[in-house]
DNA sequence: TATGAATGAGTGTTCATTCAT
DNA sequence: TATGAATGAACACTCATTCAT
């Protein structure tokens, strides 16, 4: 029964090496971008041959995919954890805590992330893969802000999120390039800057 | 002076060859992005042959550059007309227009732009090359604020001209991937962002 | 006895294996030609994995080897049909058409045929393990004309066979390519051709 | 001027280098196929690197296209010289004399005739590139024919050629695997079918 | 100065074959 | 016996850059 557990089975050893390969791409996407990034680099990282890697993964776009719906999935737990019943009318300050904090800290873990969104703003190609990240993160923000805001139009609530993730977007770049105290502050400001645009829409609930 | 009319002095054929490969690098640098531009297209385009290419720019990165160089220029142009004496005095949403309204049309007539801001993010060797187009943009918001509030602290507009950058980045490619009433309302929701985040930090002057 | 019919034995299993394969590898060969044909592509087909595969067959052209043993036990069978007694006596034209027909019906069941026959001709390797076809077609044609002309010289009859078979060979492609009217006069002319050239050598016994 | 004509200029530098590249892969066709044949190979038998090679032939098939077109345009002057106005008038047998000679010449100095058309047969994508090659010879033979049997229906010289050049691709193969006498007598055999199946169409000019 | 041929390491990908399970 | 993961040398083709003319 131990030796069981002790080796793999053969079809686990398959889903393994997916997922050894998938955090190799996911590293090398996000130290030299997906353009730059080479299969035969991320067969060497997972330690295999370019040949394995093919019975895998069919092609370089394929990884980008994966790593895209992994990265949905995750994004979709995390808002299932964020999105019990009391953040919802908790202060919006709260609110806005507990969706950049998780959100950050998924970024941290998902280090492919940028690297996809960048990629997919120049190959059209593979925008169409890596849709999903922006959907999902778009329309969970959206179905958030409806709780707050069951009055407001679905065009209101689809700009805030729209714009909600713009602003991510943007300050992301400069968060993950920053450490320590100056981190903080950037954070600090995105929060901010979040919390007055919703401000008009998503009001407080009874404070 | 007739001579110069006549037919271009050396040096100036040399200049115009170099601008024809600027706006070719320019032009494919838009279309493909810049990893997957190559100097031979852009020799083909400027209608020179590889060889030629290499006499007047080393590598292909110097194009990110001088391009980068020639849009600073233009962002400080454009940042002097638009910061005449009044507009530091005018309502807050009439600043917003004034820098807003500018920079995009600014950004249609610079069609790299995006191209060189997604780069950077992927190459850090290219990002030291494009740095000057980050730092003219948020170092002329910087000073543009400083006007409006003089009191604040020179962290507080630093952040504040990087926050609205951050806005401006992130919104960016979702307005130029639209058009029509779609691109106006994503046009409007970024200056209201903004005027909601900057509010605090601004004022309004004696309306 | 019963357990024969109930269930297969060992090497059973494994001759219908081969079976599967060689089928398999028929189909491939017949649709993508030899060289092009994988052997993975044939393990597939025949539903076994590319393992499995090289339990039986050692490499790709051990293939076309089989496929050609097998084709030539098929073209003597055939042979041994039309081989009556009475075609031995019949008019040149009902023993070219004994002889054209069953092969046009042989080389309709045997798709890889031409394939190999193509392969053959390009690699002197594979040309070695398939000569068998050649041979055995060209030694049954000597032989059935023997029996017409069995006062003709063993060079005469071995070149009466040669020609026969580069007639076939060369208009076998341009049968396979046509259907309907087309087809049938492509046979009625290759028929034509080898009655006027065997005429002379064969003659017409006393009809 | 002496070194004008000592040293090639550039331009004509590249037309040699279009015409070794071509030769070297009508030696590589002629030796493993065109399916086996690599572009590498054919740039190292040219002592040209690989990226040269695409210069001059944007891909693989490319060289097959040209071997066509070159082998096309011989093929028809070849026939120019034959095809003297006495030719048609001449006995049946010279008539064949003039053509299988030639064409037997022909196919020496164009080794990867043979590998073409065995390829085109393989690969639909390739047949229809090198389709010039059979077109041009099947419709010189039905011109030829059509001089000597004026009255033959278009139908029946169409026949004819095709069955003529099934002939000689059938025997091709024999041909070119035979030397000295065994050779002469398959060229001799080919003769005789082809004399024998015209015969009835072409007649004999006032023998 | 301008050309365009030349380079060659490298790209994504394939496939006959082997091997651990 | 059967599996299918694993291999790795090729393959067709690209491109930033150099160099002879």
């Amino acid at each position: 029964m131990s030796e069981r557990t002790a080796q793999p089975r053969r079809q686990d050893r398959g889903k393994q090496r997916m997922e050894s390969l998938l955090r190799a791409a996911e590293d090398v996407f996000s130290e030299v971008g997906y353009e730059r990034a080479t299969t035969n680099l991320i067969a060497a990282r997972s330690k295999v041959s370019p040949g394995s890697l093919y019975q895998f993964y069919p092609n370089k776009a394929a990884f980008a995919e994966a790593l895209a719906a992994q990265y949905a999935v995750e994004l979709e737990a995390l808002h299932a954890r964020v999105f019990s019943g009391k953040i919802a009318s908790a202060p919006l300050a709260d609110l806005i805590d507990a969706t950049v904090d998780p959100f950050l800290d998924f970024h941290r873990r998902a280090p492919a992330f940028e690297a996809l969104f960048l990629a997919a703003a120049v190959s059209p190609e593979l925008a169409g893969r890596v849709r999903i990240l922006h959907d999902t993160v778009a329309s969970r923000l959206e179905s958030l802000f409806e709780l707050r805001a069951p009055k407001a139009t679905r065009d209101d609530l689809h700009w805030a999120g729209e714009v909600a993730l713009g602003m991510f977007r943007g300050m992301l770049p400069v968060i993950t390039s920053l450490s320590g105290t100056r981190r903080s502050r950037a954070i600090r400001e995105l929060k901010t800057a979040l919390a007055r645009y919703l401000q008009p829409v998503l009001g407080d609930r009874k404070h």
